[in-house]
DNA sequence: TGACTTAGTGTTATATTAACACTATATATC
DNA sequence: GATATATAGTGTTAATATAACACTAAGTCA
């Protein structure tokens, strides 16, 4: 069926940035797919797709997700939209881009999928990318950063259950800077969000560290106020 | 001339909220313009239009405010895409939100301009808005105060040559709060981007006011580096 | 010339941030 | 089971930033 329209117009897109984030040595990634069709044939891409009419766009960002990654119900948020003339080869596309964080958990079941071929990349090391993916990227990072020093977002990126080592590491991983840790544990806990829980978490030749969740309600309480959560 | 697709395609426009500043008792602006043509036939709306296929959408936003206002080369910055699927009765159209500071010599060539019927109305009294325009007004006004708590964005409402006092007046009446004038005064100039000038701002029966204009090539710089600018 | 009105200026108390080093407690090994 | 090892966990102090506060200066106007 075709759809015929007085003017010209553009094709409307999404495409996310999603970020997840492993405690150990390969810190802060992001999730890529390969694409299958021209252009960029097998170059690396940002998830995404078309919007259709009927959907709102967060929906259709939700949708390709999941369709191309596996990966639902994670925090997604509106980056900014691209809208250059030649963002496309074929014609012009306009781009709503979005960045997600997931938490391990959802990480390995996004792996696992099949659906497309999806991967984790280190932010530090990601291939060429299509389209003008790496510009989105580039944007979706610098405000991750910007994001993390004045909301409490970071949870998002971490387990249920995790040690202030581990979030401490995950400001370091994506701040690109040492924390001194004391510090950042006062400041951390003087916000009275995280709750300790009964259980330790145990690994390796040492003193086990005490596990923490954060509260949801006080958590969405503080994103609201546009709280500072500065360390 | 007929376009014709495969896929049904929404109808891609931008909306433009352009804030003026008055020293005086009126304080904070917005421009808005009112509508000649169905739907929401002389109600006021936000000035804005549809996205031509050859060009970006920073031009048409541009292009779009100086058709409806007179008004151009202001501060401009995309703000947040709206793209629920009622927003506008006639068909599926997502519009892409811009924000606009503008400078008070600017205003009155608007005003005068009357390729279509454009007003200034205090923030604190807008009228019934066309469309979401009121929920973009909104995202705008929070962007704004929340920008200019972190970024030296207010000088681009500020005319070229203006006091401390007049720069005082626009923080208080964008953010709602009193603020001390002494350490006011302290911490804008400490941040070393106000240039005195050697003319002064003579205004009824007191002492005269020293005059100054912003240094632009610290203002970009500041700027780019996300620098704090807390009052 | 005196009344009026806004411009302009410093100090101190309080709060926040930054710098810094040792003890505690588990596992692994001998 | 004694010891080595590795990370967890904890307080104090100096430096800096913020917040609170009141008077003098310099014009105009009556």
């Amino acid at each position: 069926m075709k759809h015929t329209y007085e003017y010209p117009r553009a094709a409307l897109t999404v495409d996310c940035v999603v970020f997840g984030f492993d405690s150990g040595a390969a810190g802060l990634q992001v999730l890529l797919i390969r694409r299958g069709l021209e252009p960029f044939k097998d170059h690396w891409a940002l998830p995404g797709g078309f919007v259709r009419l009927e959907e709102t766009l967060d929906t259709a960002a939700r949708r390709e997700l999941e369709e191309e990654t596996g990966l639902k119900d994670l925090f997604l948020e509106q980056l900014y939209t691209f809208g250059t003339v030649n963002r496309d080869p074929r014609e012009r596309v306009v781009s709503v881009a979005y960045y997600a964080l997931t938490k391990p958990v959802a990480h390995t079941t996004a792996a696992s999928t099949d659906a497309a071929e999806a991967r984790w990349f280190p932010v530090s090391d990601i291939p060429a990318l299509a389209f003008d993916h790496a510009e989105i990227f580039t944007a979706a990072l610098t405000l991750l950063r910007s994001k993390l020093t004045y909301q409490p977002v970071g949870f998002e990126l971490l387990p249920p259950k995790f040690t202030l080592t581990q979030l401490q590491r995950l400001y370091e991983s994506v701040l690109g800077t040492d924390i001194d840790k004391r510090n950042f544990r006062k400041k951390v806990l003087s916000h009275d969000l995280l709750i300790p829980l009964k259980e330790q978490h145990r690994e390796g030749p040492h003193r086990p560290a005490q596990l923490f969740r954060f509260d949801p309600v006080k958590y969405e309480r503080l994103k609201k106020k546009g709280f500072l959560f500065e360390i």
